[in-house]
DNA sequence: AAATTTATCGAAAGCGCTTTCGGTGAAATG
DNA sequence: CATTTCACCGAAAGCGCTTTCGATAAATTT
């Protein structure tokens, strides 16, 4: 390793101008800078990341907050694909990414204390819900912030145009001549989850259609799992729907699962449409017919906002709202007649 | 915030009595400890981690790195639930995680000059193959570190029992009554994917089966992608085994695809098991029979074997391998009379 | 040649914390 | 009462780096 004294002594300057030049201060010599730069190579010498935050207050870090609330951490591949995008985005500009938890050595604290501690440069949050008082005592931080899939006034956000989503979804069946039209939701207290239900209603009103109390089901946060309970109680139904408008591939394969386990085909007796557009989608049985989000965006655009914020040194409340697409595969199909 | 200096104001005591007092340290009386505490708690006070980290040389996070080289990042679903277990068994110690790129604010480096400069507290590499170069050179290195899905005689290692896996799966086709089985597999390059290959090869050796050259296809890295292009080859083959072993869930998801392509059935016509058991894998039209790694148990391993190093300031080279199972659902069935 | 600029460097303070080591008064011991 | 122990506290150095500000010598300008 070897610190900036002894780069001091080896070049015969001082420690003051060592550090100039390796930071390519003007008040150094082309000469000095050069000899200090090959010294520092030939010692395989590093800056301690440490020592440099606490002089000047920069620690090129943004903590990422998961919500654990849901159980789903970094595991959904939705948000898995937005902090690798994220990720990717923030490196570039030399920011690295700390994954903080709740516990400090034993001592119980929240979010925002533990970026404190760290000293981030910013926060971005990726998946929670206006309800989560940690998020909250974030945005009310004076951290710069970024939050993704959630809605806010008091902080920039990005999140996809989901009520355009579930609309699209919906009239997309209506058009196969569908008109029995359930809903699997996302959970309400996520802003995904209630817009989609809201795209869903919307369309649904637009076309005319009614909704039977029955057909909007809630598939929980998001899960496999409870997107198979949710598509059995639709199934139970007296009167069952022709086509489920699911809020979330993962609910959908769910879904999927437990039409198939009733000896349903899919797009014969029942359509099915996902969101999210996760990689499998489009390999799974039915290839799955579902709303992209465009998650390289979305991260990219969360690490503009965010860097964009740390540097210029003011909050910004951006909304940013990213466009959907309906991707059109297998499991949906016209109506039996 | 405020520091130390502060509390050191406002209490009346010394900044040395206010640390020790945060610190528990003995010699400092229990009224005092109390008042400094409580005073803290009103202020809201947060230790400076850097600070800490510069005058202790000691900083709590751990590098992770994934290996970039074959694009699977973070999104595999597999490395995915490592991390996340290892995450919350290492957080509970107090450790963050820290995703450090190779770029340090537009200088190129390695990753291991990233995390000398981080001063991370120890290392954990998650995916990756013996020729990367940048492994290489952090198992060299004297932080310490713990490699996940990857042999090595040179650190602490912990992985499946892939060899076993490869033979759970050719057995339990054999015993179906399949004779002519494949295997996709995940590239040679990556220990993971050559065990399963031997254990293929073994367990075929062992039954008496020949392996014709041609029945043995590469399916990159795991990707789905890629396991749906090595079915279609096997698809081609004039004769067409009857079953296939897949070194991964994501490549068997591609490769039923490719099978349901050519208007086959699962397990009618193919039996097909899979590598991993994710979360989808008894989802999906079929329900994947595969062999289950425990990824709870990896993360675990690796998070205890990591720190157990920090804390003992001792490298050991332990070698973990970690048993699996065999799943059965419906993807495999009885060979065809 | 005197007066200014300019280029180059270093002393020193500071970032917030830990830890060694010594000092003080009170309690315990003889 | 003199001496030793003990409990409690603080001065100071140090961790590795940045940055202000002044100093010096060389180069320009009059």
């Amino acid at each position: 390793m070897g610190t900036i004294y002894d780069l001091a002594k080896i070049t015969g300057f001082s420690i003051t101008t060592v550090s100039k030049a390796l930071n390519n201060y003007s008040d150094v010599s082309e000469k000095t800078k050069a000899k200090i730069v090959q010294a520092a190579a030939d010692m395989g010498y590093l800056p301690n990341a440490h020592a440099q935050s606490l002089s000047t207050k920069r620690s090129w870090t943004i903590g990422v907050m998961f919500s654990e609330a849901h159980g789903v951490g970094m595991m959904h591949p939705f948000f898995n694909a937005i902090i690798e995008s994220f990720r990717k985005a923030t490196e570039q500009q030399g920011y690295d990414l700390i994954f903080a938890s709740r516990n400090l050595r034993n001592r119980d604290m929240s979010y925002l204390e533990h970026f404190r501690h760290r000293a981030v440069d910013g926060i971005v949050v990726i998946c929670s819900d206006q309800m989560d008082q940690h998020v909250q005592e974030l945005i009310q931080s004076t951290i710069p912030i970024v939050v993704v899939d959630m809605d806010s006034t008091d902080c920039s956000v990005v999140f996809s145009d989901n009520l355009t989503g579930g609309e699209l979804a919906v009239n997309h069946l209506y058009q196969l001549g569908h008109r029995l039209i359930a809903h699997i939701a996302g959970d309400t207290t996520t802003d995904a989850g209630s817009a989609r239900i809201e795209g869903y209603k919307q369309a649904m009103g637009h076309l005319g259609l009614p909704i039977p109390d029955e057909y909007i089901v809630s598939g929980g946060f998001f899960s496999v799992e409870e997107g198979k309970q949710a598509m059995q109680e639709l199934l139970a139904l007296p009167e069952r729907p022709t086509a489920v408008f699911v809020a979330g591939d993962q609910m959908a394969i769910g879904a999927i699962d437990a039409i198939h386990e009733v000896g349903l085909r899919i797009p014969e007796d029942l359509s099915v449409v996902g969101y999210d557009d996760i990689e499998l989608a489009k390999f799974i049985t039915p290839k799955l017919t579902t709303v992209r989000q465009d998650t390289d965006t979305i991260g990219q655009h969360a690490a503009n906002l965010l860097i964009e914020q740390i540097v210029n040194k003011k909050r910004v409340m951006t909304t940013d709202i990213i466009p959907v697409d309906l991707i059109v595969r297998q499991s949906t199909g016209p109506v039996k007649a």
